[in-house]
DNA sequence: CAGTGAGCGAGCTTCCGCTTGACTT
């Protein structure tokens, strides 16, 4: 019998860490939260200086909550190894309040990576649960119980029966609606760019008109950046066929072209970070055309283990994470294995190391990596299923990249410089980047999204030699005509890329964030792209209407600062939360939301001639026309279009005054 | 196919975040 009960989160990381432990200690998971509020009760309650939420085991927790008490009942000493970040601190407070576990002992441990030496580590300082951590997670909790549970009753009045709205789906709704919006809007603008091809003998080689007379030949969307207008008039936008037309001519005219300011530099570039949850979403969607969900699905097997020769082993480090440290052990590995694998000449004398923290990341994992890199896909490739070995294929590379040398380019830059004779300037720039050292790209490159800015970084047109002074002759000039093109609508990585950069969601929920406005119809995808529906974009307009302060982006992060203040002790999880309710419930009784209805110009009633306005069926989920007299008419039309007039925002008060006011209170 | 859709009504619907199976196809 094991003298010591450690708990954490998931079993196959139990497995681990037990083999690691040894004989002394027995290892169970909690499979996530033990215990929530109920879902058919709104389950705070709220007295007058306290707040109570109603918890309960829900049945599927049962077994294991009954395993563990089991277990602690015997056990000398039980561990709560739970993950370090906020819901993992809630997650052990709850198994020591149902397994009767005294908080008042220093039982908590944590680590951020599953190696044995991180755990041992951590298993010699173990400390009290922090019960300031555990206050912002219920405070968390409640307020998107709050969210949830006040405002989508009042769309089953006021818009359909049955949907919903939260805090992170409607603000991701919101970004698909207003992407939408200024898809509708956007008129395309018609512009030109000049091309010469000059001669080098015996080469040719391209140049982009650059300069004219001064003036910097620029783009609508360039133009549109600068907005004052000292530098927009040193800007040239050539707008039509004939502005074109004119530039070449000038062009023809020139009788000698003159290099100058001839530029060479060398440019390194580095790989890109390790994957973490949100990114390997979004290359996986880029490069195998992976949903989320399935990503998610693929990895967690990948995570879980497969049957490599004798044994299942786990290939992949945990797959919901927002750290994108390496362990120690790792970067060792992978630098031996570059070195053995790729030469010297690819290996770092250091390691590169990587920090970048997103907005509200809690780093309680490493990043997501092969648990060996030893393990070459090639090597386990009759293991796997398609799906498994192409997303490991990703991981490994991605990772062993990360510690491989930077690629290096030759870049020029060259001015071609004209006068056209009557006394005006023409500049043509031509840039050309080549690849001197592979580096990492050898093994990886990260994919693109087509709403990225262009870096002009993949420019890999070789030039001739050029040199300051030196002459060249024009053989030909084009014009070519574009058309500035709307943003692109969302796909499930470029949603998820938003959220996470505004501090929206958990690497654990944003499969489950696309998969909820989905299911509730908000919008459909088509070629991975996300439409609204009518009731989606009804619902964002409803909300904006009324509660303009929780479809806000910014709520979120509004809210994670109360919630460190909670975590830090400087402020209580009990009048914030109490604060936030009666601001919803007085905004509720104050704004008194209505179903949404919007006068028609030309229509009139077919029953009694009067002027008619745009409804919502809840039931059709489509809008249709009505007399506006109703209920005492009942006339009725079809009415297509989805228009919605813009709303106004009615303040930005939201959760910042909720606490504002708490704190003047206490 | 023509025509409805909102409201009444009984009672139901709903959140986010942490984890995997147990189902079916």
């Amino acid at each position: 019998m094991a003298k010591n009960l450690v708990i954490v989160e998931s079993p196959a990381k139990a497995k681990t860490i037990e083999k690691y432990l040894g004989a002394d200690y027995k290892v169970l998971a909690s499979y996530g939260h033990i215990r929530d509020l109920p879902r058919s009760d709104f389950a705070v309650e709220v007295a007058d200086s306290t707040v109570a939420l109603k918890y309960e085991v829900p049945k599927s927790s049962a077994k294991y909550v009954s395993a563990i008490k089991k277990e602690a009942k015997n056990a000398e000493r039980v561990f709560l190894a739970t993950d370090l970040d906020r819901e993992g601190e809630a997650i052990a407070w709850h198994v020591a309040e149902v397994a009767g576990v005294d908080t008042a002992l220093e039982n908590r441990v944590v680590f951020a990576e599953i190696t044995r030496d991180a755990i041992l580590e951590a298993f010699s300082h173990p400390r009290r649960i922090d019960e300031h951590l555990v206050d912002a997670q219920q405070a968390r909790r409640a307020v998107d119980r709050i969210v949830g549970y006040r405002l989508s009753p009042t769309l089953w009045r006021n818009v359909a029966s049955g949907i919903s709205a939260g805090r992170v789906q409607s603000v991701a709704l919101r970004l698909i609606t207003d992407r939408e919006d200024e898809i509708r809007r956007f008129t395309p603008v018609e512009y030109w760019s000049i091309h010469g091809d000059f001669v080098r003998d015996p080469k040719h080689f391209a140049a982009d008109l650059h300069m004219v007379d001064g003036r910097r030949v620029t783009n609508p969307k360039q133009l549109d950046e600068r907005t004052d207008k000292g530098t927009q008039d040193q800007l040239l936008l050539i707008r039509d066929a004939e502005t074109a037309e004119v530039l070449q001519e000038r062009t023809r005219q020139v009788g000698q072209w003159r290099v100058a300011d001839v530029t060479r530099r060398e440019v390194k570039r580095n790989p890109a970070p390790p994957f973490i949850t949100s990114t390997l979403q979004q290359e996986a969607e880029r490069k195998l055309g992976f949903s989320a969900g399935r990503t998610m699905r693929v990895a967690q097997q990948l995570y879980e283990g497969i049957n490599v020769g004798s044994d299942a082993v786990g290939l992949i480090t945990y797959m919901r994470t927002d750290s994108v440290n390496l362990s120690d052990t790792a970067l060792n590995e992978l630098t031996e294995l570059v070195r053995t694998d790729y030469g010297d000449r690819y290996a770092l004398g250091k390691a590169r190391r990587y920090s970048g923290k997103t907005k509200g990341a809690q780093e309680a994992h490493e990043a997501i990596r092969p648990t060996s890199a030893y393990r070459r896909p090639g090597q386990v490739a009759r293991h796997l299923d398609r799906d498994q070995l192409a997303l490991y294929d990703l991981i490994w590379k991605r990772t062993v990249a990360t510690q491989m040398a930077a690629a290096v380019f030759d870049s020029l830059r060259a001015d071609i410089v004209g006068a056209d004779g009557s006394g005006g300037e023409l500049k043509y720039r031509a840039t050309g980047q080549v690849m001197k050292f592979d580096g990492y790209i050898k093994v990886y490159v990260e994919g693109r999204d087509e709403d990225d800015e262009d870096t002009g970084d993949g420019t890999t047109a070789e030039l001739p030699d050029l040199n300051d002074g030196d002459t060249l002759a024009l053989a030909r000039v084009r014009g070519e005509q574009h058309f500035t093109s709307p943003p692109p609508r969302y796909t499930g990585a470029s949603l998820v890329k938003v959220l996470e950069a505004e501090g929206i969601g958990r690497p654990s929920t944003y499969a489950s964030i696309i998969q909820v406005l989905v299911s509730r119809e908000y919008v459909r995808v088509e070629s991975r792209r996300f439409f609204p529906s009518p009731l989606g974009e009804v619902v964002v307009a409803y909300l904006k209407q009324h509660f303009p302060e929780i479809v806000d982006v910014g709520f979120t992060a509004t809210m994670e600062d109360e919630l460190d203040e909670i975590a830090d002790g400087d402020q209580q999880w009990e009048p914030m939360v109490r604060e936030f309710l009666t601001e919803i419930d007085d905004w509720i009784a104050e704004r008194k939301p209505e179903r949404p209805r919007i006068p028609i110009e030309d229509q009139a009633c077919p029953e009694c001639g009067q002027a008619m306005e745009k409804v919502f069926s809840g039931k059709s989920r489509q809008w249709f026309a009505s007399c506006h007299r109703w209920p005492d008419c009942k006339g009725t039309l079809p009415h297509s279009g989805h228009a919605w007039p813009s709303m106004g925002m009615r303040g930005r008060s939201g959760l910042r005054s909720a606490i504002a006011s708490a704190r003047s209170t206490c």
